[in-house]
DNA sequence: CACCAATGTCAACACGTGTACACTTATACT
DNA sequence: AGTATAAGTGTACACGTGTTGACATTGGTG
C-alpha cells in the first residue's frame, strides 16, 4: 500500500509526523504499518526515491536535446519549475527533510543534489569557452547555478499552490538569475590567484 | 533563565524538541518554563531574535568600510562566515527552522533574509557601471547573492565543526562565487526582454 | 525587618505515541 | 480444492508529552 506514500506527503508538515498518523490518514491500523515498512525512516528513504528517480531522468533527457545556450537555459528551467508544480508535495517533502531530516536522510539528499551538480559540470565542460576552466571552478559554477535554483524552489514552494503569477514570477527570476551566472561563466578565468 | 536558549540550540535536533527536554536540559522542572514564555514557539522567536540582532548591525558596519569591489567581497566573506562559525548552534536552529519550522517562523526568518536582499540592493545601486539596472533586476541580482550565501552556509554547518580545511573551503568557494557573480552584473543590460 | 514579585517545585491529569502479540481475512499458486 | 503467504485487525502496555493548580523559595526594595 505505496498509496501512503502520498498521503504522508499531502499532510503539509514534513516527516516528523507519527506512524499513527500516516496509518490513521492512509485508513489503516497503526500495526499494520510495519508489514510494509520496518521503520519510520524506511518509509522516508522509499519516499525519497520515488521523489527523484524520475527528475533525474527527465532532467537527462531535456539536456540531450542539445539545443544550444540561451534556449536550453529557457527550457531546462521551464522543464524543472513544471515539474516542480506537477509533483508539489514530494519537493515539499524533499525541502524539509533537507535540512530538519535525520543525518542520513540529509546525507541521501545532498548526494542526490551533488549528483545534479556533478553532470551539470560536465555538461558545462563541453562548451567552447569553457576550455579555460578547470575542473573544481566547472564544479563551483555548476553548484552556484544548482544552489540558486534549489533555493528559488524552495521559495516557490512557499507560495500559495494555485498563485499562479507569483510560480511565473519564480520562473523568470530563476531564469535571469541563471542567465547571469552564465554572463559572469564567460568571463571567468581559472588562473589560481596568488593567496589561496 | 535565558541559558535555556543556548541549551536548546546546543541540542542538534531542530525546534521539534519538547519543552520537556529543554527543561531537562536546563535542568529545571517542566512547570518552570511557563515562567519565562508562554509557548514554545514564543521562545523560538526569543531564539531567532537573538541570533540576527547583532549580524544585522555586524554587516551593516562592514559595508559602511566603503572600500570598493574585490576587497569589499573578500571582507564581507569573511567576517560574514566567522560570524557564522562562532555563533554555530544558533544558525543551525535558524537552518533547521527555515523550511522545517512552523509558518510563522518560516515568514520570521524569509523576512529577515529579504531585509539583507535588500540593503544589498540598495548598496549595489551606487555601483557606477549599475545605473541602467532598474530596481527589480537589482534586487534579483542580490537576492541571487544572498541565496548563494545562505546555501554555502548551510552547506558548511553540515561539516564537521573543527573540520578547519573544509570549512576554510567553504569561504573561498563562497567568495569565487559571488565574484563570478558580480562578473555576470558587469555585463548585465535591463532592457526588458521582446517576451515575458 | 517586612513585603512582594519573580522563579522554582510537586503531584496529577488526559492524551498520543511506538511496539508486541495473537488473531482473522484475502490473494495467489500448484 | 487446498494451502501458504501477504495484508489487515484488536487489545494491551509502558512511556513521554503539554498543561493545571496550589505551594515553597529566593532576592531585592521600601
Amino acid at each position: 500500500m505505496d498509496a501512503a506514500l502520498d498521503l504522508v506527503a499531502k499532510k503539509a508538515p514534513f516527516s516528523s509526523l507519527s506512524l499513527r498518523e500516516v496509518t490513521k490518514r492512509a485508513g489503516v491500523v497503526p500495526t499494520a504499518f510495519y508489514r510494509h515498512f520496518p521503520d519510520m525512516s524506511a518509509l522516508g528513504l522509499t519516499l525519497l526515491d520515488e521523489s527523484f528517480r524520475t527528475l533525474r531522468q527527465m532532467m537527462r533527457e531535456v539536456r540531450q536535446q542539445e539545443l544550444p545556450n540561451e534556449r536550453m537555459i529557457r527550457g531546462s528551467m521551464e522543464t524543472f519549475f513544471t515539474y516542480v508544480r506537477n509533483n508539489r508535495t514530494h519537493f515539499l517533502f524533499v525541502s524539509k527533510e533537507l535540512y530538519g531530516g535525520s543525518a542520513t536522510m540529509r546525507q541521501a539528499i545532498r548526494r542526490e543534489i551533488r549528483l545534479f551538480v556533478s553532470e551539470l559540470a560536465m555538461d558545462m565542460a563541453r562548451f567552447p569557452f569553457l576550455v579555460r576552466v578547470n575542473a573544481e571552478d566547472l564544479q563551483m559554477m555548476a553548484s552556484l547555478v544548482v544552489n540558486s535554483v534549489v533555493a528559488l524552489t524552495q521559495e516557490m514552494l512557499e507560495l500559495d499552490e494555485d498563485d499562479d503569477a507569483g510560480q511565473h514570477e519564480m520562473l523568470i527570476m530563476a531564469e535571469k538569475q541563471v542567465r547571469l551566472i552564465y554572463f559572469g561563466v564567460a568571463q571567468w578565468r581559472s588562473d589560481t590567484p596568488p593567496r589561496t
